[in-house]
DNA sequence: TATGAATGAGCATTCATTCAT
DNA sequence: TATGAATGAATGCTCATTCAT
């Protein structure tokens, strides 16, 4: 009947605002990812943090500013995360294979912060596409840009393709990856390169202009 | 005295039971489409479908029944059409080809039903993924049995890895409708070629055993 | 998943009002009982019937309507059952113990009838009341009736006091039989003894030892 | 524009929760003994309370919660009358009078709350009967310990009957205590005396015209 | 006589959001 | 800075009741 207030750190006072904001955001994160956007509530977030509600306003405003800054933050570590495992000199197919693995590795290290970005955000109509869709072009712009240097640098002109091809791999990646949370004892390592063996030997002999047809039509 | 009632089909009076369970469905299909699994109102549904609260109720039950309905029939819908598309005595390619095209053929007439299946279904937790995932398992297992019966036709042995590569094309193939959403104009035949092509030089090369590694790691 | 309709009687057509009547008073006794008045749907009340709705809207009113007949009815029975016990050449101290007797009696057959006359009847204001009421009062004037008999047979004049005694009478041998469908393993006419016994020897005599016997039985 | 919002007290703002949840509970038990349970509607109890729903539901959950509160504090109060008019060193008869008094002249000061815990209270089914039987409960082991002690003290064995003999006197209080509520010119004090001549002599002794009186009152 | 079809109206409950301190 | 107190506004759901057949 009385409830413990141990569980959580004891509710430190005057704290940087910097600092609250992170506290909030984690929470936030964290909520969002179990209980999905709309089942999230505000309540739980502020309780979770350890801070009040009035100060999540204070600071990061209403429900979907706070949705929004999540993603926000999550996507920029996805993303810091696979610039990092890419090395911008590297021959293209090898690019494409660091960073699969990368973006592999944050699905495995960050559950919460993939599941929030792939499953929640793509369903929340407006104004969170518009946040994710923003990282999503951005992923899918880096893969086009791939493609296309790959292409010309064979010689090959790039079409407008290339785009929907981008397109095509990241939801692959995602799907995978989904597939992978389902079946954890696959090794990362191993799952990057099922992946990269689909869409390398299909991409590599796209890029060569090889072409597959329907027959008897 | 009150507004307009002519803008909705004169609510015809005393139908069977049967046509109400379709009016009520399409209407739900509509508004979850429309505004996601949570915003959409129940007072909204049995508004569209010209028809009270409690006939939907009676007929198809709380919410996410309703929602379950929803998803179970459009998905029967989705499957019953890609099936109707692939002739069985096909060679695995064009198996594959026909079953992409009717897939984007779907997608391109029944955004409504598409939007539903995909970006609601998915992102909401228990209940429906159930439905959406026995959807997503089957389509996954149709396609994982086209690769091992590839495989095994040509000698080589079906490896563990088709099932996750089931999962990725299906995901691609996720992926690239909704691009194509954004991208009307672009035929679906051609869509649906990119993808084919993306996957079947990929997916051949892989069933005939060719791998790409990494070099140099 | 298919509903068995075997359990109740098939649904026969075209009986007479009278047994129709019947069976929805049946119905609705059972139900009430088992939920209470408020909980207590319609729709099942006809679904034990094996009646449909508009058939006990037809015939026998609205739900209060519907409540006040069972009381009616079940009343009724209780004081036939009272009266049938009792003789009115008997002694007025056999009149009480057979009617007692005859009430507890009721109470044990009937538990069904007990319950909706008890516990919902009193509890629902207004409209029921009066019925209840109506029954509850017949009551009370019968031992009123009683004991200014009584009294007067031996010389002494009745006063106000006595129809509030019959009320304060009548309550212990309700709350008396709702203690006993708690213990049912006391026979009934040790129950009936009991009461007896307080009301006719008092409290303070019981202490001392003094007990009524029934004569000539 | 809107109604006079006079005839409340002035909504007083940002009470101590103490204030509010008394505030609460004296307009639930009000509202609750006017309509019943079930009728009574948590709107009218905020409206009422002069506070808004959801304050309710954070001070005191559910209708049902609400409800058992409303018992519990009433039940309280009326045991703590009785206690309070009852002396343990006097001679039972004492006991039983003083007991009996403080009732009724509880039920005739708050009228509102005997209502709430006899007529509601009973009627309702489970979650309610258990902190209402608690309360009866307490109410017949008392008497029933009255008992026991004074057939003990005058060297007689008390038999199981206490227990129901105890269940009948506390219905015949409830019963006359509602009798008395249709005869407001009955002085609690005369009231009181017939129940105790009732209960203590026993009808046969009041016929005969003996009676019991209270000594050095 | 008998019923499947249909609804108006109400009610408990929850949640994002904001004062007053 | 920080929060307990407070609410407007929805929303899911149910039920008694009545047509049209």
């Amino acid at each position: 009947m009385s409830v413990d207030e141990e569980s959580r750190p004891a509710r430190a006072k005057r704290l940087p605002r910097e600092v609250r904001e992170r506290q909030i955001l984690d929470a936030a994160v964290t909520v969002f990812s179990q209980h999905g956007y709309h089942n999230a509530s505000m309540d739980e977030i502020s309780d979770v943090a350890g801070v009040s509600k009035p100060m999540i306003y204070a600071y990061l405003g209403h429900k979907e500013d706070l949705f929004a800054a999540c993603i926000r933050r999550e996507a920029s570590q996805l993303m810091a995360a696979i610039a990092d495992g890419v090395h911008a000199e590297a021959p293209p197919d090898m690019q494409l294979w660091h960073g699969l693995r990368a973006f592999f590795r944050f699905v495995g290290d960050q559950r919460e912060s993939w599941r929030v970005l792939h499953r929640q955000a793509t369903s929340q109509g407006g104004p969170f596409s518009e946040e994710l869709l923003a990282m999503r072009t951005r992923a899918i712009t880096l893969v086009d840009a791939l493609l296309v240097r790959s292409a010309t640098s064979r010689g090959h002109t790039a079409t407008q393709s290339t785009e929907a091809l981008a397109a095509a791999l990241v939801g692959a990646g995602e799907s995978l990856a989904d597939w992978w949370l389902d079946h954890p004892d696959v090794p990362e390592k191993v799952v990057a390169s099922w992946l990269m063996n689909l869409v390398w030997m299909g991409l590599g002999n796209l890029v060569d202009g090889a072409v597959w047809t329907p027959t008897g039509e």
